[in-house]
DNA sequence: GAACAGATTTGAACGTGTTCGAAATCCGCG
DNA sequence: CGCGGATTTCGAACACGTTCAAATCTGTTC
């Protein structure tokens, strides 16, 4: 449970916070910049990166609970009521790390990949790149995912402003299934449905990973060798014909409970 | 991710908190009361009881977040200092509200399933007694389980002090298995596991439930008797030769990754 | 009952994330 | 330059969980 894009930009790029967009401060229009990328043109855009980059700094220097609003306004040399005014709240300064974790996965990934075709290997290779991207922000991490498993935060896999990083990780995995020898051999049913089905894998690794204390987090990769090596002969089995109909069912359970967004409440 | 048994008492029952233990403030040696139950005899006693069940009124009431440690102590008629002697934090106020639950469910449960042999059909029948029991509390679980989630909370399903809890519900799940007409045909190394994967998977609907925002949690209620079914099917098949080496993987997967505490961290 | 020791209780104070009203600044226009 | 409105910036203040040194209470010993 850890990363996020860079989407959900529309939303908030180019400034102001939650309250400004609906409190008591007239609502921004659009940002100053251009529509996909912030770009520092402007002064208050300057102010924006300013403040985020010294956040981030502070955050891997001291961890996020150690580091204080008021630490971040004063080294980015800013009041606390200006970083407030660019960001709703100290969490949502976080989002810029899992973008950053995020993107280098998609960055380095591939030239990982190549060369590996078989599908355990492809896994595994894939989980150790994330693994080792986000190896420094370990202790971070953990601090943060106290955050992230909060259903009304933001920073929550499953909530609707992850739904970009979401796709973009399941979208991942399909590239890494695409790459390998056992996709063709694929089942159909499942083979559609296994990206999902692993980006929920990795979330779980994810989730071993943050409650790993263990030096260097050598636990999760020693669990992650031998765990995807149970997957991959799991995705090998599933064409035998007893497992036909479970095949199945699970597709249908994965289509209605898991990737439907979720409605409801808020009213 | 939600129980806490009446266990770990031995370590904080008779008042006490932990800056108490291990502070300035001398070690308590004994608890006044009895070694298994606090019993409200003695003033302190009293005075701890006060003060919780008022917070888990208040908690009740007006959700976990609403509720200050200003409020509990004054509508308990005691003083803020006085309400962190007898509990370390405003977390730990918190337990009696998962003991409450899981006693609950141990105690519910034998009748709900009398008469029912079947495997499916005797886990169904946990969870739904557990989301019935658990079921008025949900919004309040919910804002809690930002703090479950966090490693470093005694909350958490996997921390040391939750142990006790997670043995009491595996315990509770070996009575599940072994009163169904599939626990005498199962394989033996899966039966001596079944009881932890059971309770992982009870964890794993529970990390549903408490995302599940849909009206009654309806949405949850009915991925548990569809999923439920994968599961009695999974167990069934487990007796397949082909998934023979896979059940003992994923047994030695489990005693490996799972069951062993973790060491490491804290210094 | 006086004195002592430990248990209990108090409430002010600290550090935190966050809010808010107002001041400062910016920018286009006359 | 001066004006007006929006944007940006400020920092005091708020509410919260938590801590701490001191005050009070309670039981035990002489």
């Amino acid at each position: 449970m850890s990363e996020q894009p860079e989407a959900g930009a529309g939303e908030r790029v180019g400034g102001g916070a939650d309250r400004a967009a609906g409190g008591s401060v007239r609502t921004r229009i659009s940002p100053p910049g251009a529509e996909t990328k912030p770009a520092a043109h402007t002064k208050s855009e300057q102010t924006r990166a300013s403040i985020l980059d010294t956040a981030l700094r502070l955050f891997r220097e001291r961890g996020y609970d150690r580091t204080t609003m008021r630490a971040i306004a004063e080294a980015a040399g800013v009041s606390v009521g200006n970083a407030y005014y660019y960001f709703a709240s100290k969490e949502h300064l976080v989002q810029g790390f899992y973008d950053q974790i995020a993107e280098e996965h998609r960055t380095q990934l591939p030239q990982a990949l190549s060369g590996r075709t078989e599908l355990g290997d492809r896994l595994v290779t894939t989980l150790q790149v994330w693994m080792d991207i986000a190896g420094p922000y370990h202790e971070f991490a953990a601090q943060l995912f106290k955050n992230a498993a909060d259903p009304q935060s933001p920073l929550s896999p499953f909530s609707a402003e992850s739904e970009p990083a979401r796709d973009a990780m399941i979208e991942l995995y399909q590239t890494v299934l695409a790459g390998s020898d056992a996709s063709a051999k694929l089942d159909k049913e499942l083979a559609v449905m296994l990206p999902e089905l692993l980006w929920l894998y990795h979330m779980g690794i994810v989730l071993y990973w943050v409650y790993d204390r263990s030096p260097n987090a050598e636990r999760t990769a020693r669990l992650v060798a031998r765990a995807t090596a149970v997957v991959a002969r799991l995705v090998a089995l599933s064409r035998f014909k007893v497992l036909r109909p479970l095949v199945r069912e699970a597709k249908a359970l994965l289509s209605e409970f898991v990737l439907v967004p979720q409605e409801g409440g808020e009213g």
